[in-house]
Formats: structure tokens, C-alpha cells, sequence
DNA sequence: TCGAACTATTAGATCGTTCTAACGAATCGA
DNA sequence: TCGATTCGTTAGAACGATCTAATAGTTCGA
């Protein structure tokens, strides 16, 4: 059981001070190429290996990012993780991954440990509205957050995600444009500000094509197939059912399909559907699903660039990044519908 | 812009020694009760925030552990990233996430760096045939580690994942005893041992009841929907198509589904087919999939149970956790089914 | 010709924990 | 009563890197 290779056998070997080869390892342009060489070629052969720890000890960094999303499972949100994850690795950055499952209790104790293992920054999709407890230890411990997909009040951290208000507002356009005009929204959880945003962007929408929203076609649920199915199967149910409905996500959307079908009734002819976020499985499904696609792997490398840029230079002036949605039309709203 | 609050500090302000304060810390039952709330309100007092990389540097020991993933686009692997992170927050650890998108190269960086960081323990599910030099850095850092789905030739590290032979058999078995004797399958890229397990549990079913498999009708494609439609077409045109097809995954499943669609044929009756891993997506499909169900949870589970026992005790025997798989009938293999 | 500015390298202190070995006090058995 | 054992605590070294300030040696301008 040999001893560990640290940077003083390296230096000795080489014939050069440690402080030298700390140089080396770090690639300053301040040493001489042939003693970079030099160096370099002794660590080979020693076998060295750099002691993140002793690294980080010192200079008070490290170079591992926290990445903390609320439900793996939901495909968006593994897309959202590998486009963070690839970015961060491209700049020589480790991702520490962890999955709240919408939990604020499991959240604080994951901030809390990405803390103590200084971390050089945190990419937060806040679970719960007490989150702000969350940013304030993450600012009092410097730590540059980036929130994405959605934000607490407060402007504690910068923003990226889309712009959940427009998404919804073509939702409604498109389906308005198509003659439909009795609309219901299905959405997700109160209290998130994804939610929140969406459903004002439905809103939005009605006014200004002049219709008025009934109250109990405004709906919400969980996050997933099965609540969504449950939520609306009694609407769909009704003799004066909506002739469109408009989704908090595609999940959702996959739900109110499957509630479609138990009744008989079919997407895109009977109810216009729209779901948000466009996952690869959306344009599988038959119809294929009328959305609002926002490129996650897209919305990993924005949130990636800016926390990256804050870590270089943390006085620099941040701001949120919102990215406009896109409409893709594909069949789950049909052709033009004429109303009885 | 206050100093920084270390273990000395609290144990000044407690009016013990540093050596105590750290006890505290790590809940050493050596401390005497009244020591230990003393220590804990001077560090709540104080606003203590334990400092990893320093413990880290003198313990030569981390509380982080690197998971390896293929592809978490794929459902299976992303419900498996989350089951292991579960777990290993559970147990304390951080989990240090990377996707090597099945590529060689990438993984040794990503590997190199986790030895770097000194982590505990790594899930490796390894990409491309040269892993074993990985597996041999990781072993000579003594970091343990578990394969997870796949594994490589060599006895390197334990393995965790289905018995891939037993899976397919049994949904050789199932469509057989519906009647259908010409099998295809569609495997995915050589050279991965799940890839040659699965095929080889599709040659050991034939064999058992007696049939002989038609090369042209033994198939591989990237684990994709794209290239499964792709690669399945052609076979689906043909006079003599099969009557069965098993495929690699459901992800490959639902790319054959979407070819039948487009030949106008109806999976269950025209043909039977048969996926693997069971994603949440496969019961929702019309009709739904029948396939071989692994819970990728509890795989993630057991793995992580591996590791964290062999990191507790490293002298520690640990064998292969084989789980069996499920047959999960829905409609995509139909009634019985008699030859024309 | 001298001092200033720059270049490549270095000595020694330092980051904040944990480890080792030892301490005094209390308890115990003979 | 004495030595051995146990208990709770502690001093000081150690982990392996980076940082600060300083060192020679060189170049340059006036």
C-alpha cells in the first residue's frame, strides 16, 4: 500500500519547488514552457493525482456545481438535468444532483449540505414557498443560485426559464383561432410561480379575445397522468363540457387523453387540446399533441452560462433569461370547429 | 464582510478544546450528553457551518459518491438516477451526477475527475467495451465501486441490475404460448452485455420450444424510437413479416408501434410485441405494452445498498445482486392467435 | 550607469478539520 | 491500598494543496 503522490514528490522529482508545480497543475502562463514540461512529465510518471479536498481547503472553492430539481421522473426535468449537467462538465465543472420530489423539508436539507460542501454555485428549482429561507443561506454563504423553470418573490436570485404567461397566451390564441370558445384550464399546483404564470396567461388570453372564464373550467392538480385524469374526467363528463382545454404541462395533457378516450371522446374533434413544455413523447401519441415547446436541454445551457458567469465574476450584473416559447401544432386540436 | 465561523471559535466560545468541538460534531457517543448541547448551542450561537473539504483533506474521505449514467433521456435511467440519489440522501451522501451519453472518452474524464474529488463510492452503468481501464483506475484509487445494468467482462466490480436472459425468455415464452411462432427481435448496439444477454435469452426461448431463429429476423438499432421505426420497417413490409417481435426496451417497442402505425398495422393482432424495463409511458400507449417489467427504483435501491455496505466495510465479501424480472401482460401481444 | 519594471521561481504560512497519543479523574477488583 | 481499566477531554501534529510576499535574474528607458 504505497503512499498517496502529493505535489512535493512531484516537485522534488521534477527538481522544482511545490509552489512551482502548483503552477503547472493550475496551467499558469507565468512558468516556462520546459518547466511545464518538465513537470508535467514527472506527474506522469509518479502517477500523480490532484487532492481536490487540499485544493478547495486553501482557496475556499471548489469546482462542483448543486443542482437541485423537483421530479426526475417528469421527462422535461431529466432533459433539464442532462443539459445542465453537459454544460457544467464542458467547463471543467462536477454537478452534485439531487431530487426534492417537491419537498421544502427534503430541500432545506439538501441546500444545507450543498452548503458545507462549498459548493461554487446552485442551479434551484424551488419546491415550496418558503424557499426563501433556502436563498437567503445560499446568498449568506455567497453562494451565486440560479433559479430555473420557476422563482420565489423577491428577486433573490436571478431567473431562467420561459415565459410561461406568453406560452399560454398562443395556447388560447390557437385554439380561439380554430372556432373554439368555451376553454378550460387545467393547471398544476397553486402556489408555484410556473403555475401561477401560466394560469394568468390563460386569463390573459380570454380577455383579450373577449370571453369570459367560468370558474369551474379553472382546474388544477398534481403533476402527473393520474391526477390529471381524475381532475377532469367529471368535466369531461358534462353535457355542456368545454370544447378546449389548455394544459399546465404535456403529462397533464397525457392524462386528460386518457380520460378522452375512457369517455369515448376524441382529441382534437370533440376537445382541442394543448399541453406545454413539448417532451419527445408528445408527438408520439395518436393524435399527436398540439404544444408549447420550450427546449429544455436549451433552458440547462442558458441557466449553465449564467452561473458559470456569476462564479467567474461575481460583481457583474445578473439578470433573468426568459426564453419565448414556441407553438407546435400537431393534431390534438384538429382542423377548424364550427360550433353546434 | 465577517470571518469565517470554524470549530475553533465554537469551541471557545463553549470553553472546550477544538478536539471535543469536532467529537460533537461527528456525535461521538465519547462526549458526555450535557458536552454536547453546550458544543451545539455555541455552534447555533455562532452560526457554525461545518467545512467538508477540510474534513475531507484530513480523513482522506468524502460523503459524496459519483453516479454514471448512459443516457437520462431514457425514462428507465433517469427513474434509476433518482431511486440512487434517494437512497444515498437517505444514508447522508451527495451524489455527484454525469451522463456520459454512451461515450468512452467522456466517461474516462468524468471518472478521472471523481477520483480527483476523492469521492466514497461510484455507480457505474459502463459505456463502450474499454471500461475495464476505468473500473482498474477506480480499483488502484480504492474507490469501490457497483455496475449498475451493465457490466464488463473481468469480475471487476460487483453488478446490480435484471437477469436479462430470464426477461427476454419469459417474453419469448408469452407469445409462443399465444400461438405465435416467427420471432424477430430487435436488440440494441452490440457489444453492450445487456445487449448480448437479451439476445441470448431470445436464442434460448427459440430453442426451447423448439423453433429456429431466422437471421434476418434477428435485428439491432441505437435505443431509440427513431431508429427502431427505422431499422423495423423494412422487416414490417415484407409478405413474410414475423408474427412477434421482442425488443431491446419499450423506448424500441414504441419506435416499432409507431411503424405499424404507418403500415396500418394493429400491434396485438397483426403482430405481438414485447418490451423491457417497463417505463411509466408503457401502460399509457394504445394499445398498452406488454413488456418485462424491472423497477428501476428498487434496482437504484439495491445498488446503492451495495455500495454504501462496501464502503462501510471494504473487506466485506460482495457478490452480484441478480433481480428477476416480471412479465407484465397488457394488450400489445393480444389474444391468442392462430396462424393463417 | 542606475533604478524601475518585469519575469520565472520559491519559502513559508495557511486553510479547518481529524488523528494520535496522552492526560487526569473516577471506578474497579484483588 | 495499589495498580489496572475506563471515561471524557485535550494538545499538537498532520492532511495536501494555494496564497502572499519575496527572491534573483533580465530587460528597459533615461
Amino acid at each position: 500500500m504505497g503512499q498517496r503522490v502529493t505535489l512535493n514528490d512531484v516537485a522534488e522529482h521534477a527538481g522544482v519547488s511545490r509552489s512551482t508545480a502548483s503552477l503547472v497543475v493550475r496551467n499558469s502562463k507565468l512558468i516556462v514552457p520546459e518547466t511545464h514540461e518538465k513537470v508535467r512529465a514527472s506527474m506522469k510518471a509518479l502517477g500523480y493525482i490532484y487532492n481536490q479536498s487540499a485544493g478547495s481547503l486553501r482557496s475556499q472553492k471548489t469546482k462542483t456545481l448543486g443542482m437541485v430539481i423537483a421530479d426526475v421522473s417528469n421527462p422535461f426535468y431529466a432533459m433539464l438535468a442532462a443539459g445542465i449537467e453537459w454544460a457544467c462538465n464542458q467547463m471543467d465543472y462536477l454537478t452534485i444532483f439531487a431530487d426534492t420530489a417537491e419537498d421544502g423539508h427534503r430541500q432545506k436539507m439538501i441546500v444545507d449540505r450543498l452548503i458545507q460542501h462549498n459548493v461554487a454555485g446552485v442551479f434551484l428549482c424551488p419546491a415550496g414557498d418558503d424557499s426563501n429561507t433556502d436563498l437567503n443561506a445560499l446568498k449568506s454563504a455567497d453562494t451565486p443560485v440560479v433559479q430555473i423553470m420557476r422563482h420565489v418573490p423577491g428577486n433573490l436570485a436571478p431567473y431562467v426559464g420561459p415565459d410561461n404567461l406568453a406560452g399560454v397566451e398562443l395556447a388560447v390564441d390557437h385554439v380561439v383561432s380554430l372556432g373554439r370558445r368555451s376553454l378550460a384550464y387545467l393547471g398544476g399546483p397553486v402556489g408555484k410561480s410556473s403555475s401561477e404564470e401560466r394560469l394568468k396567461g390563460f386569463h390573459d388570453g380570454l380577455r383579450k379575445h373577449r370571453l369570459t372564464p367560468r370558474p369551474e373550467f379553472i382546474l388544477s392538480a398534481g403533476i402527473n397522468r393520474r391526477q390529471a385524469l381524475e381532475t377532469i374526467l367529471p368535466i369531461l363528463d358534462r353535457p355542456d363540457r368545454p370544447d378546449a382545454i389548455i394544459c399546465y404541462n404535456d403529462l397533464m395533457a397525457f392524462g386528460v387523453m386518457l380520460a378522452m378516450q375512457r369517455l369515448g371522446l376524441t382529441p382534437g374533434k370533440d376537445v382541442a387540446l394543448v399541453g406545454f413544455d413539448d417532451i419527445s413523447e408528445s408527438e408520439l401519441w395518436t393524435p399527436a399533441l398540439t404544444t408549447i415547446s420550450i427546449d429544455a436541454r436549451n433552458i440547462g445551457r442558458l441557466a449553465a452560462r449564467v452561473l458559470l458567469d456569476t462564479i467567474a465574476d461575481p460583481h457583474k450584473a445578473v439578470h433573468d433569461v426568459i426564453v419565448q416559447p414556441r407553438l407546435v401544432v400537431r393534431e390534438s386540436c384538429g382542423e377548424r370547429f364550427a360550433k353546434r
